[in-house]
DNA sequence: TATTATATTGCAATATTATATCATCATCAG
DNA sequence: CTGATGATGATATAATATTGCAATATAATA
């Protein structure tokens, strides 16, 4: 539902005192709409085809602003933008990327019982707050 | 030492019978010799101040020969390249990017204490062959 | 409300990264 | 030698991303 994860975005942008501009809205309601990875170019073909125009820069610079609020991700192996299922989740998001397929698969290391925070103790690192991890799988349907 | 790197390279062009071209030397050992990720654009540049001359595409499809056989990784948060810091590791390499100051440092699921196979099962998913991980990290100097 | 400060967007140019196509060259088996 | 295969070179172009600056919108304050 479009409007529990736009209240998701309005949050974030209270909390942390960002305006939620227009351009933002139309972003996110296409991004929302959109349910595979986007490249940035298409989302601004997306945009048009639903009536509106935005800059290409103007694009790159909000779909940064919504990845840095953890609403969307920027899949780097793909180098296109997707919106996070789960935008509340508290957990470390993890997209399973089908090398085969090119489905991605989003979860958190917890449902996925990965002890990420030991690990990096023992190599004396901390986790970035905004990143997400990114893991090249080959999902059940692609393995037969 | 490029020599106990180079004989990686050598076992296993020998085993998959790959050829060990020229021009797929010089890329192994200028990546070698350069200790901090980089494009393959800048790669060229490199190879230049070293006397040769590849073609982009070239370097690009050789780039992509050594990532198929474990020797370099293509960071794709940076779009860059780096050569293997244990490309005979058995284990999945993982590569934690630290978001401030860019570095990388290279290890492996097991030095991290990171169950990868059972949070997988856990999925239904395998991990692909070829991939590592990238994990965006703060590192302890970063940390203040 | 009017004014100022700050943040955001538009525009145009350009930089950077990556691939496609096709010709040529090298290697190797028969 | 010859033909098949794989690798490279040359060129063009596609796809992705950023920069600098002017114009505009938004928020803060008088």
């Amino acid at each position: 539902m479009f409007s529990a994860y736009k209240s998701s975005a309005v949050n974030r942008c209270y909390e942390g005192n960002y305006s939620l501009t227009p351009q933002r809205l139309i972003v996110l309601e296409a991004m929302y709409k959109q349910k595979k990875p986007i490249s940035a170019y298409d989302l601004r073909k997306k945009i048009w085809q639903m009536g509106g125009h935005l800059n290409i820069a103007t694009i790159y610079r909000i779909l940064d602003f919504w990845c840095s609020l953890n609403l969307m991700h920027r899949i780097s192996v793909l180098n296109k933008f997707i919106c996070c299922v789960d935008p509340d989740e508290k957990h470390v998001h993890i997209i399973n990327f089908c090398e085969k397929c090119k489905n991605l698969i989003e979860t958190c290391n917890e449902n996925m019982g990965l002890d990420l925070k030991g690990g990096m103790q023992l190599m004396g690192l901390s986790l970035s707050k905004t990143g997400h991890i990114e893991i090249p799988v080959i999902c059940s349907d692609c393995l037969q």
